[in-house]
DNA sequence: GCATTATAGTAGTTTATTGCTACTTTGTCA
DNA sequence: TGACAAAGTAGCAATAAACTACTATAATGC
C-alpha cells in the first residue's frame, strides 16, 4: 500500500493531513439557485416559480428560490434541501444546470451560484410559504425575447435577448435592460440563468425523456404533445410525434378524459 | 427610479450596501479543474493532459491541471489564467463542464471545483512546465472502461465504469477502484470529471462544430474524419461524413499531404 | 334519434438522413 | 509500368422528419 509513502517533508499522508492547515485567504460564498418548472393544469403554459425579494439588494424584484450550500452537503443536497424548505417538494427531478461566478453578480459580496433545474408534474401542489411572496409565472421565449407573466397579479417581466455574449457556448452576460410594463425586474443575473435553463430544457427535450417529469402518472397523448410543444416552443406534427414516443408509453386501458365535449383520448403512462 | 426605495429598516439600497457585513460563517474553497484535450499528430488517439502530484494527498497520483478561483475573477477567467500559467496557452476553446461539490472530495478541506473542457489543435505545442511532471495521456473509453495510457512512460490508468450512480443524468460517484497495471491512479474524483468531460465532448460532437477546435487551420477530410471517430469512439461512413460536413468546410486549393505513398488528399479549412 | 362539431387517432407522400456496399481515381513505390 | 493503398464518388435500402388528409368517436343541440 501507499500509506507509507512520504513527501519531501518526510510525512505520510495521514501525518500530512493531521498537520494540514487551510490557508487564511478569502473564500467566496456558494449558493444554489433553483429553476422550478411545471406546466399549468390547462396546459396553456410552462410555469416557473419566483420569489419576490423583500430586502435590498434588488428589493421588490423577482428572484429564483435558493440558498447557501452548507459545509457538510453537496450542491445537489443543498438544492434538494432548499426545495423542500421553500416548497415542501421532495424526491423530484433535479439536474445541475451551470455555475455562475461573475464577480459583482451580487453587490453584497462574492457569491458563486450553482443553478439547478427542477421539474414537477402539473398536478403537484406547491405549498406556498406564507412568509415569502412566491408566484408561478407563465414563461415563454422566442428568438429575441424572454417573457414572464403572472395574469392574476398583472405582472410582466420581459427581457430582450439581443446583444448576447457567450462564454464558449453558454451565455454569461446580457446587458439588456428589461422592458417594463408593471415595473418588475429579475434580481441579480437571474435573467441569464432562466434563459440558460430554458435552453437546456429545450435541448434535452429533443434527445432525452426529460419532459415526462412534467407529466403526472397518467396522461393522454394530446396532453403530452402539448407539453412538448410548450417546452420546445414550436408546433409538432401529430403523426410524427406519436411515432416517436410510441415506444416510451403504454396505454393503461383506463378511461381517458374528455374536455369540451369531444372525442375521449386514451390514458397512457411512461414506460421506463 | 427605485434608488429611493427603503427596506423595513428604512434603508435605501445604497445605505443598505454600505452597512452590510457578510456573515462570519465558513465558506468552501472554489477551484477550477481543466480537461485539456488534443489529438496526437499521427491521429491515432485523443489526448488529455495530466499532472503528477508531488505531495499529499494523492501523492504520485495523476491530476487535472487547475487552481483556485481568485476573489476578483470569474471561474472562466480563472480557468483561462491557470491554462496560461501551466501550459502557456491563450485564447483557446474553453467550456464549463460541471461543478463537483461532494464533501470529502478533497481530504484537506472543503473544495468545490468547477470543471472546464479546453481543446487545442494537434499542432499546438504545449510548454511543459519543468517544475511539474506533466504528461499527455492517450484517452479512450468504451461502454465499461475508461483507459488512460502513456506509452513513453509505460503508465496505464484504468477505471471500470460499472456501478455508476447518477445525479439526475450526471455521474456524481463511482466507487470502482482502478485496475492497476503500473500502480497509477487518478487523484480526487478526477476519474468522474474525465468521464463526464468525454461524454460531453462526445455528445457535442454530434450536434455542434466543437471538434473543429481540435483541428489546425488547414486539414484534410480523412484527418477530420479520424478526429471525429476518436472523439465519438466509433467508425463513421466516409460518404455520410462528407455529406454532413461539406457545408462546414471549404477547399483551400492548396496542395494536400500524402502519407505512406498514396493518393494525396485535399486541404480544407473550417467555414464559420 | 340524428346531424353537427371538435378533437382523437390513422394513413400516405415527399424529402432528408443514416447504415452500408461498391466502385473509380490517383500519387507513390517496388 | 503495374501493384498498392488510400482518396474520393455513387447508389440503395431503411428510417426519420415535414406536411396533408383522411376516418372515428364522444358530447351536444335540435
Amino acid at each position: 500500500m501507499d500509506s507509507e509513502l512520504r513527501n519531501k517533508d518526510g510525512l505520510t499522508e495521514k501525518e500530512f493531513l493531521l498537520q494540514y492547515r487551510p490557508g487564511d485567504y478569502e473564500r467566496p460564498s456558494v449558493t444554489v439557485d433553483i429553476l422550478l418548472f411545471t406546466v399549468d393544469p390547462e396546459l396553456n403554459s410552462l410555469k416557473l416559480l419566483l420569489i419576490k425579494r423583500g430586502n435590498h439588494p434588488y428589493m421588490n424584484c423577482w428572484a429564483l428560490p435558493g440558498g447557501f450550500v452548507d459545509m457538510d452537503e453537496s450542491a445537489f443536497t443543498a438544492a434538494n434541501r432548499e426545495l423542500k424548505e421553500e416548497t415542501g417538494l421532495e424526491g423530484i427531478y433535479l439536474e445541475q444546470l451551470y455555475t455562475y461566478s461573475q464577480p459583482g453578480r451580487d453587490p453584497r459580496m462574492r457569491v458563486i451560484s450553482i443553478a439547478y433545474i427542477a421539474l414537477i408534474p402539473m398536478t403537484e401542489a406547491v405549498a406556498g410559504d406564507d412568509a415569502t411572496d412566491t408566484e408561478w409565472f407563465d414563461i415563454s421565449m422566442d428568438s429575441d425575447r424572454l417573457l414572464l407573466t403572472s395574469k392574476e397579479k398583472d405582472i410582466t417581466i420581459e427581457y430582450l435577448l439581443k446583444n448576447k455574449t457567450f462564454e464558449s457556448g453558454m451565455i454569461t452576460y446580457d446587458n439588456q435592460v428589461p422592458q417594463l410594463k408593471s415595473k418588475s425586474k429579475l434580481a441579480f443575473d437571474h435573467n441569464l440563468i432562466i434563459y440558460d435553463g430554458l435552453m437546456r430544457l429545450r435541448n434535452k427535450a429533443d434527445y432525452t425523456d426529460i419532459v415526462f417529469n412534467l407529466m403526472g402518472e397518467q396522461f393522454t397523448l394530446p396532453d403530452l404533445q402539448r407539453v412538448y410543444e410548450m417546452v420546445l416552443g414550436r408546433k409538432l406534427y401529430k403523426k410524427n410525434f406519436r411515432d416517436k414516443i410510441k415506444d416510451k408509453v403504454v396505454n393503461t386501458g383506463e378511461e381517458g378524459k374528455s374536455i369540451k365535449g369531444n372525442k375521449m383520448s386514451a390514458l397512457y403512462s411512461y414506460k421506463k
